[in-house]
RNA sequence: GGGCGAGUGGCGGAAUGGCAGACGCGCUAGACUUAGGAUCUAGUGUAGCAAUACGUGGAGGUUCAAGUCCUCUCUCGCCCA
């Protein structure tokens, strides 16, 4: 629009309008190719990663956030000098892609496929990410799961891949194992509604036990890890100290049960012990009149799930086998219970009862009407009855020749003692099972193995890699196992030993290990002769900031660092641990129709807003700045449509002013104040003001904070204050005194700072302005590959100050005075004040606490 | 039951032990408008005309000074049993 004023003309600011500008910077931002990291490259390397997602098909604005986060750490840091790696993927191995084989009839990879393009190029390019999109991997891709099974190869040769039979969680509906991982509440992670039933079946497993003291002691390492992180990877671990002790059957003196326990001091307090169902020594000791009882028993306990069997406040129930054992210290003769709250996979399969001193037992002791031995005590006397168990430390009585001792002692004092007369030993017990990796499904990476009848389980040779997934011939029916294993085609094959007729392996891999490498990916995504150099991935390993949900904070993390550790040791990387820097996200919530609350966003809680139309209403900018805005980065954000257009107002005052400066001549690119000289006062609380901005958001940006939320503020008050001084140009007013050149040197400093600072936030609008008002170099300049502002420390801080003045802690009055006062100054003038002398009214003053630059505090 | 985290205006949230409520949303008033889901300006914790008093889930404590540190307690969330 033009318009005719007195003496000349000038253009009137146009809109705001992202969806005129959005698009054009992407499309150039990909033909400059400034977002491509080098390898190798002399400058300070930054490997930014942000969990890759599984391509389901539409991403909403609860998704954006966690790309949103790492992208503007990306940024900055590319901003500040940095070689960044800010890489894109997808984890697209899985069962919703094979479920959707079986809904539309579609094959899992052509499905996928779409989902990845639509997901690539519709959202999380429209939402103005900075991926390196050369180094793409598809985890789904011959050229990617072929080193997945090389990978896999390594494990095998290591002794870290094994098979065994096993009890399994077995989901009926997925017709697959599940790893207990992922078994949640005794039904499968992916339908609550299904309950897993335990069935015994030959597995894959890789060896993670192998690694569980280095993956526990090596969280020490971690320190920019979130501590609530450690504390689930330490609690999955589970390290339990404590010992084994043997207790020799009466009348079988060759049968010995051992028991695991963490209370080896509670040892003469044993009343029974207990066999887990599964325990091969309950049909071997189960006496011939208890035989019926306990075979029904067993039998109901295998319809059982872990979960049901200990939860704590199920009733316990048992049967006794008839037959009893001797106790190792005082040779007291007590008897043999099956019981189900005793788990086979866990310890021994066997626990000693101690009723007096744990609850459980207590619980089993009052219900069977069995003996409860008092053995310790908080002051070394007996208590007489016990109304429930005892499980703190106290004194040792009723225990022999160990009675009067702590009981700390006594259990290393105890443990010394079983292992001097050989019935028992120290031992450690962890939670942390074997990791399960067998799946009777499809759409995974083929475990490269064969069998064959003459050389057994024989490995796919390397040249031979990768073992296809067939794409013909497949039925996908969901119903009786893995569609591979009905597939004669696929199976047949010859041995790679003696070439004779040999059978495949037809089950896939867990989906978690396609995760737990593609990191090592990346830095060599292109590589066709090895899963990465080591040149390369020594290069960018490790990980400088990982950005991902709270929800992977145990598998995905505990597994991708036990693969990191296990090619350390087969010399393949340098590092240690995968992710130096971990910042976990908390989940974006609105209020959901279906359950009348605030929820998680979730297409099955009817709380979705979408990303497509919302970028073409208000923009990606927008939706960036509010999911950054709304709250800090590790808490829930309530998703809002108002808060969003606040932001997009906020974008709105920033376009009007700098476009309303740059029209009417005011911009001077090249200013950099970084004096106040010749300034008034009002000119210097600009520039005090900009350079604090600069601090502040430098500052928020830092990886010990990341207050995206905070650094918006700042801008948006460094905005308010270059309102105060040049608002007029955002308003088209002709009515004000025209800038000085003083003046435009520093709004347009200013203004330089504001657009770099708010560049890795909102990318598009940033750039567009920064070419608008002329601080571009060149038409292909880009403000994203411009130099992070720096800031001089002393014009960060006003030149006054706002005292506080206080008599007995309470506020009196608050005067202004110059900053850098003399301790005995400010006490000066304090003491002088008319109010503070009011309120004292004379009062003796027993002491006076002055803090430099901030309050005077008088007691009396 | 154990561990961890959180509780601050109408709302989201700010505050190295030193002015509680930055910034934004919402709301109120004014300006500009044919119009406004636009823009600009001002105001906005509660009570009160006011001076002032009271205020960070609750009760104690440490301190010249506590949202912040300590003890107990309530509620909510997550993880583990």
């Amino acid at each position: 629009m033009q318009f005719k004023c007195q003496g000349g003309s000038f253009s009137m600011a146009s809109q705001y309008s992202p969806q005129d500008i959005e698009e054009k910077w992407q499309v150039q931002w990909d033909k400059l190719g400034i977002y491509r990291a080098v390898d190798g490259d002399s400058r300070k390397k930054f490997y930014s990663l942000v969990m890759f997602p599984y391509p389901s098909g539409d991403l909403h604005m609860g998704h954006m956030r966690v790309y949103t986060i790492s992208d503007v750490i990306s940024r900055q840091r590319r901003m500040q000098g940095f070689n960044v790696l800010n890489p894109m993927g997808w984890d697209a191995f899985g069962l919703p892609a094979e479920n959707a084989a079986i809904s539309r009839k579609m094959h899992p990879g052509k499905w996928t496929k779409q989902n990845i393009e639509y997901m690539r190029d519709q959202q999380l390019k429209k939402l103005g990410t900075s991926y390196d999109w050369s180094r793409e991997v598809t985890t789904c891709d011959p050229d990617y799961y072929r080193w997945t099974q090389w990978i896999f190869l390594q494990f095998y040769r290591a002794g870290l891949a094994y098979r065994k039979e096993a009890p399994v969680n077995w989901c009926p509906t997925c017709q697959t194992v599940l790893a207990n991982e992922q078994v949640e509440d005794g039904a499968c992670w992916r339908h609550p509604e299904t309950p897993v039933v335990q069935k015994q079946l030959s597995q894959w497993f890789y060896k993670i036990s192998a690694y569980t003291d280095a993956l526990l002691d090596d969280l020490n390492l971690l320190d920019g890890w979130p501590e609530r992180v450690k504390v689930m990877q330490r609690n999955w671990i589970g390290k339990s100290e404590g010992a084994i002790l043997k207790f020799t059957v009466v009348n079988k003196p060759n049968v010995q049960i051992s028991v695991f326990t963490t209370r080896p001091d509670t040892t003469f307090g044993v009343s029974y012990l207990v066999l887990a169902p599964e325990n091969p020594l309950v049909k071997e000791l189960t006496t011939d009149e208890c035989k019926a009882a306990v075979n029904k028993y067993v039998e109901q306990a295998s319809h059982k799930t872990e979960l049901e069997r200990v939860a704590a406040e199920k009733a316990k129930t048992g049967v006794p086998t008839g037959s009893h054992v001797v106790n190792p210290f005082n040779g007291d003769i007590v008897p043999i219970w099956v019981s189900d709250y005793v788990l086979m996979s866990y310890g021994t399969g066997a626990v000693m009862g101690v009723p007096a001193h744990d609850e459980r037992d207590f619980a089993f002791a009052k219900t069977y009407n069995l003996p409860i031995t008092e053995v310790i005590s908080p002051n070394g006397k007996s208590s007489g009855e016990l109304k429930e168990a005892y499980i703190e430390p106290g004194i040792m009585i009723g225990s022999g020749m160990f009675d009067g001792l702590p009981s700390g002692d006594a259990k290393s004092k105890m443990t010394s003692w079983a292992e001097e007369n050989g019935t028992g030993k120290r031992t450690t017990q962890y939670r942390l099972r074997d990791w399960l990796i067998s799946r009777q499904r499809y759409w995974g990476a083929p475990i490269p193995l064969v069998h064959c009848e003459k050389c057994g389980i024989q490995p796919v040779g390397d040249d031979e890699l990768p073992v296809e997934l067939p794409t013909e011939g497949i039925e996908f029916t969901g119903e009786g196992g893995s569609p591979l294993g009905k597939l004669d085609s696929f199976i047949n094959t010859k041995c790679p030993k003696c070439k004779g007729n040999a059978r495949r392996e037809t089950d896939t891999m867990d989906t978690f290990i396609d995760s737990s490498w593609y990191f090592l990916r990346y830095p060599d995504a292109m590589n066709d002769k090895e899963a990465f150099s080591q040149e390369k991935v020594n290069y960018w390993m490790p990980v400088d900031q990982y950005v991902g949900g709270i929800e992977h904070a145990i598998l995905h993390l505990l597994y991708s660092r036990f693969f990191t550790k296990a090619l350390r040791d087969l010399k393949l990387v340098d590092a240690t641990e995968p992710f130096e820097n971990l910042l976990s996200q908390g989940m974006v919530t609105m209020f959901s129709p279906v359950s009348k609350r605030i929820e998680k966003m979730s297409k099955s809680r009817g709380n979705v807003v979408g990303t497509t139309d919302f970028f073409k209403k208000y923009g990606a900018d927008s939706a960036r700045l509010f999911t950054l805005f709304a709250a800090p980065p590790e808490q829930e954000l309530e998703w809002s449509e108002e808060g969003a257009v606040g932001q997009f107002r906020f974008l709105g005052r920033v376009w009007r002013l700098v476009q309303g400066l740059a029209e009417r001549g005011d911009i001077n690119a090249r200013a950099n104040v970084t004096s106040a000289e010749g300034l008034d006062a009002k000119e210097k609380a600009l520039l005090q003001l900009t350079h604090r901005s600069i601090k502040s958001v430098t500052d928020d940006l830092h990886k010990d904070r990341y207050a995206f939320n905070t650094a918006i503020a700042r801008l948006m008050e460094l905005v308010n204050g270059l309102y105060q001084v040049a608002g007029d140009a955002a308003t088209g007013a002709t009515d004000k005194t025209p800038l000085s050149d003083k003046q435009k040197d520093l709004v347009s400093f200013a203004v330089r700072s504001l657009l770099l600072l708010l560049a890795p936030m909102a990318p598009h609008l940033t750039e567009e302005l920064w070419h608008q008002a002329g601080f571009a170099k060149s038409p292909d300049d880009s403000i994203h590959v411009t130099e992070w502002p720096s800031y001089v420390d002393t014009l960060t801080v006003a030149d006054e100050i706002e005292m506080v003045l206080q008599v007995n802690g309470k506020i009196v009055n608050k005067i202004t005075v110059s900053r850098g006062l003399s301790k005995e100054k400010a006490e000066e003038i304090a003491l002088a004040d008319d109010k503070i002398k009011a309120k004292l009214n004379g009062s003796p003053i027993r002491k006076v606490i002055v803090v430099p630059d901030k309050l005077v505090n008088l007691v009396i």
